[in-house]
DNA sequence: CCCGTTAGTTCACTGCGTCAAGCAATAGTG
DNA sequence: CACTATTGCTTGACGCAGTGAACTAACGGG
């Protein structure tokens, strides 16, 4: 904490200084970004749809939309008739146009995609790292890149840049890598160094968060204004979207969830404490609860999910318990921010429906009024390479919603 | 939960109707309201300050303030020189122009006050109720506001409407009570009752966001984009501050933080739960705890706290205790939101010093990353009123910044 | 008394979105 | 096969809001 006072130290400010935070002028960028939002979202969309969509009127969509189309960002399709009336162009975004590589880190090995416009990933690749330290990284983020690269060659012009998360906590407005504990990390300047080597635009981003952008461009987000994305696996992870923004919080830390305490008696957890959600639910929770209830030593979670499939009530047992503390801690979220939405996701969402039940019934059970009718809970398990899929995704938009904010309406030479 | 079910049924709406979120035009009403706002919580502030506050330029703010000037809004103090140039011509609200009556609905009593534009209560009354019905309660507050105009008489025209504050779950949209447990109440359109009855503008808003809203506008939150409040007393409240809007989720529902699960096998909540955090650090949980621990019967919070004040190592322990469990849920607020600014308040924080000290140690334990150290702590015990200056603010907010959209250039006769 | 300095005001200008009118392209109809 | 109804897109005049630059106002100091 940075200090405790009783405040009421009414400071009248002679001279004030702070920096307006308003925009000098012009709501243009904004329009062009959320048009372009709403096309590439939304599917192929008249100038007449896009229209309603974004409440803008036609006549600006015309005008916001010619120089997109002249810089290549969308492209008209062939009108399809069908109804009386001038049948409606179809808008669509130019996917191929440009591109982005995402990678993902974790622990000991690495996770890169080239991904289009609509994130569709194009070459995917997986390789293993030993190296922790920044340099090792840097240049296994290099080699991964380069060898992407080479499987689909993308036009280095049309190439947006490189996104990359991992867990911990990112500032992803400075780059920096604050925390994170499983490369050992303290403030490491990542994007600098990234930036020095590969001479390309890098976002790097809380790996959660970057499949919450992806969720919302591409997923069951897009249709709604703000929701939280929990992920279950080796950690248990959170982000939240709120009014169409990723919620960083203040210092860009917001959405750690896992070590929320939600029994002071569990066990104990890597952090430190007790009880924390992770320590209860969480890959290596799940197999060590196994082993001591039976009595054998379990190492993985698939295993257990293995036996608990083939009957066994005893494993039965440990994911339904999960799925009670899940449960608790998404009421919790539920409860203090009422979301709309909330999209449970992370490889441990494959064995859904082995706590699922449990989860919805405790959410009925511990929801204040209602909080948990209000919400829509959307399971959606984890292709594999969905993270360095979020992670490029998190660079298209910045590069993209960066680009549109420099376009001007003369057409280019 | 409405549905579960894997998304990406890409529907692709042939015709889209959904009504435009966007403004169709002008930011100047939201200009009014900056402005005003920066007079308002900022003290008396030269015109250019107020543009270096707001980020607008200085001709903008002349033209803006005109109009607030002339229709009573704002008032030119007297220049004060001092220094070469000019003297700055400072501007401040015309504090005495606007009112409002503030009403705190509480189980069997109720408080009310008259502030003015600075929240300033004029004067205040307290007083019983026993009929519990909508219609008794409407006659209640009828009554309550005939006593608090008596006593300090306000032009009708210069009062902006009513503020009711209560606690549960209230849509402050639609103005309609949908869930208060102490009235026994669901679904009850309190606002319209009100309006019919008294024929002023009336707000309806749960009390603590009613408080967060004085806070925001009078208290430490003015300086701050993002805060949480959090209350201690009978039950625990919280309130969310998100980008200088609060935050009231999709039903309007946020920020029921007391049922939070903190301990699974606590002791028995009202709810229906175990462990909820109001039933381990409510006032009636302290007592209870109290009870307990020392085998006699206490049924009041006071006479803990004397117990506590004067040594009892009992006493002091159920305090050290409940402070634990506080800290640990204000740290997964601090987790998941990371806010700047946290602000502890309510009719239990007069005893802050029995927990504050355990309760900040907890935050320290659990806090991920920088979110603890990010984050000032702010205690603020309150003066008894302050609910009912709550609702008061809460009114005049809205009235004023909605009559200042109204606005026009043009002097009035 | 003039100068430097700072605050506030005026005014021509510009960017942006809108309305209204016009143009374009289809289906249906006599 | 015109002709009309219908719907989508485009164009241009208009208005609003905010700005920069020039100007006026009001002070202290030499």
């Amino acid at each position: 904490m940075k200090q405790t006072a009783e405040p009421d130290g009414g400071l009248a400010p002679r001279t004030v200084t702070e920096p307006g935070p308003i925009r000098p002028f012009g709501s243009r960028e904004q329009h062009l970004g959320a048009l372009f939002e709403a096309v590439l979202t939304r599917g192929p969309l008249s100038r007449r749809d896009a229209a309603r969509l974004t409440g803008l009127s036609a006549a600006s969509v015309t005008k916001l939309v010619k120089p997109m189309i002249s810089h290549g960002y969308l492209i008209e399709n062939v009108r399809e008739a069908g109804v009386p009336g001038r049948p409606q162009i179809p808008l669509q975004v130019d996917a191929g146009r440009h591109h982005a590589v995402g990678i993902k880190l974790m622990d000991g090995e690495i996770v890169g995609v080239v991904a289009d416009l609509h994130a569709e990933v194009q070459s995917a690749h997986r390789m293993k790292y030993r190296d922790t330290s920044p340099e090792g990284v840097v240049s296994a983020i290099e080699e991964m890149t380069r060898i992407l690269l080479e499987r689909s060659p993308v036009d280095r012009a049309r190439l947006l840049g490189i996104g990359v998360g991992l867990g911990g906590h990112i500032n992803a407005n400075t780059g920096v890598v604050v925390k994170s504990p499983f490369l050992g990390w303290r403030d490491v300047p990542l994007r600098k160094l990234l930036v020095e080597r590969m001479n390309l635009p890098v976002v790097i981003e809380n790996d959660v968060n970057t499949l919450a952008v992806a969720e919302q461009w591409f997923g069951a987000g897009s249709s709604f204004p703000s929701f939280a994305l929990v992920t279950i696996g080796v950690g248990v992870g959170c982000a939240l979207v709120l009014e169409n923004q990723l919620w960083r919080g203040v210092s860009g830390a917001a959405g750690e969830f896992g070590h929320m305490v939600v029994d002071p008696d569990g066990p104990e957890c890597h952090c430190g404490k007790r009880g924390c959600l992770e320590a209860v639910v969480g890959d290596t929770a799940i197999a060590a609860t196994m082993s001591a209830a039976v009595g054998r030593r379990f190492t993985k979670v698939s295993q257990v999910v293995a036996q608990a499939h083939a009957g066994d009530p005893d494993a039965r047992q440990v994911f339904t318990q999960a799925g009670v503390a899940l449960g608790r801690a998404i009421a919790a979220l539920l409860n203090l921010l009422n979301p709309p939405l909330v999209i449970l996701s992370g490889e441990g969402m494959t064995a859904s429906d082995l706590f699922i039940d449990a989860l919805r019934a405790e959410l009925d059970r511990d929801a204040f009024s209602s909080t948990a009718t209000d919400c829509t809970v959307l399971v959606r398990p984890l292709p594999d390479e969905t993270w360095a899929r979020g992670a490029a995704a998190t660079m298209l938009r910045e590069g993209v919603l960066r680009s549109l904010s420099k376009l001007s309406d003369q057409v280019p030479a």
